[in-house]
DNA sequence: GCCTTGACTAAGCGCTTGCTTAGAGAGCAG
DNA sequence: CTGCTCTCTAAGCAAGCGCTTAGTCAAGGC
């Protein structure tokens, strides 16, 4: 379970937050999404104040609002670039991979692979969607059922081709969305487990959940 | 993936809390505890307000402070009762079933099905860990340790017996205890899934996840 | 009757919140 | 130089926050 002890990992974190948003801003404003990303991780975005924002990206409290309107415009903006990462991470993954067992195991190892690698935007994208405004909620919920298809359709292919016993696809793909959207809650840097480990385990395990048995699982 | 759309599901929430706390305490204390649980699970402990807790419950809002004397005790309250509550489940799903892949299927489907049914106070005490003192967290982490105990045990019971083939005990108990705690993410009550059925879906696929191959898998 | 006890509220205190305003200073075009 | 633009800050506003204070009222012991 390991939960996360009250504002401990604040500093463990900052490291491999940069790259993150390297493509997307100039300096200022991917200070700001860096800053706050880390500050809604910790501490939650209501528990976040403006100023906390502010001092960690080395502004005065007004500083934020000459590059964002809001705090919930920077919440936005954090969900709707994290989304959008996810969503194209787990369309590549399928693409190419037509033996369906081998499709199933990159989706599930690159999709927990992100949540792992990504586990501090990924708390934000994921356990602060009820802080957005009712727009940008509607916004940001088409890029998840987008995710939710992907997932789906993965599932279905393996079972027309024979590949999956599976009766309940629904059921099944929320237990895959689960294995992934979890590690935002339970991962920690630095720790014995890596992004690239916790991928294959998930495949194995997502394998022999859904697999028609024939040949020997691998062990997990 | 079905995320929470926000401050929707307020309404649909209150019917099934009450009962939660029945034995434990008297109508003002309860009312309050209720109140606080279903404004935590919905605007999170940072965005809800004392005065919410209070009018919720049918109190000015100074009426809160003469029965707990803050609001990180309201959060604290809900938090123990709810982990006693699922260690003491869990616990018990595993006594007297002596077939590993049987004490498997109890225990992951008492556990999931317990985390739908109390769905509401299961978002509290999962995802406001971080709001809570020092002191009162590491009470409720040694909860969390008991219950993390109760998962690794049953899958090393069921490997040394030769029923399960698992390499990683303790990534397999991870993903068992994801699939049940993100049942309080995504979980609506009123939609089609109920909390029995999602016990047996999470039965099954536990079951094939760690099962040694040999005899026909359940479809799932 | 009186006094105490305990649940409760009206009012409000001191502080923090998200955000604005007024203006400083740098950079650059002309 | 002047004038305009842009980034940023010092100061602060109105509202909301957790919690306290002073006191009301009903119940119960004597």
């Amino acid at each position: 379970m390991a939960p996360a002890a009250p504002g401990d990992f604040d500093d463990a974190v900052a490291h491999d937050l940069d790259e993150a948003w390297v493509e997307i801003e100039p300096t200022v404003v991917r200070r700001l999404l860096i800053a706050a990303t880390q500050e809604f991780a910790v501490r939650g975005y209501h528990g976040t104040t403006t100023r906390d924002i502010a001092a960690r990206a080395g502004l005065s409290p007004a500083g934020v609002y000459v590059h964002f309107r809001s705090k919930e415009e920077l919440l936005y903006r954090i969900s709707l670039v994290g989304h959008q990462h996810a969503l194209a991470h787990i369309r590549a993954s399928v693409v190419g991979v037509d033996e369906p067992v081998e499709r199933l195991r990159s989706m599930v190892g690159a999709f927990s692979c992100w949540h792992a690698r990504w586990h501090v935007p990924t708390r934000v994208i994921q356990y602060e969607l009820g802080a957005l405004s009712h727009a940008h909620y509607d916004e940001i919920a088409a890029l998840r059922r987008g995710i939710d298809a992907v997932v789906r359709e993965t599932i279905e292919y393996g079972v027309e081709r024979g590949a999956f016993v599976v009766s309940d696809v629904g059921g099944a793909a929320l237990a895959l969305l689960s294995l992934a959207i979890d590690i935002a809650r339970w991962y920690r840097s630095g720790g014995s487990r890596t992004p690239e480990g916790i991928g294959q385990l998930h495949a194995d395990l997502a394998e022999r959940m859904l697999r028609t048995p024939s040949s020997p699982d691998r062990a997990v």
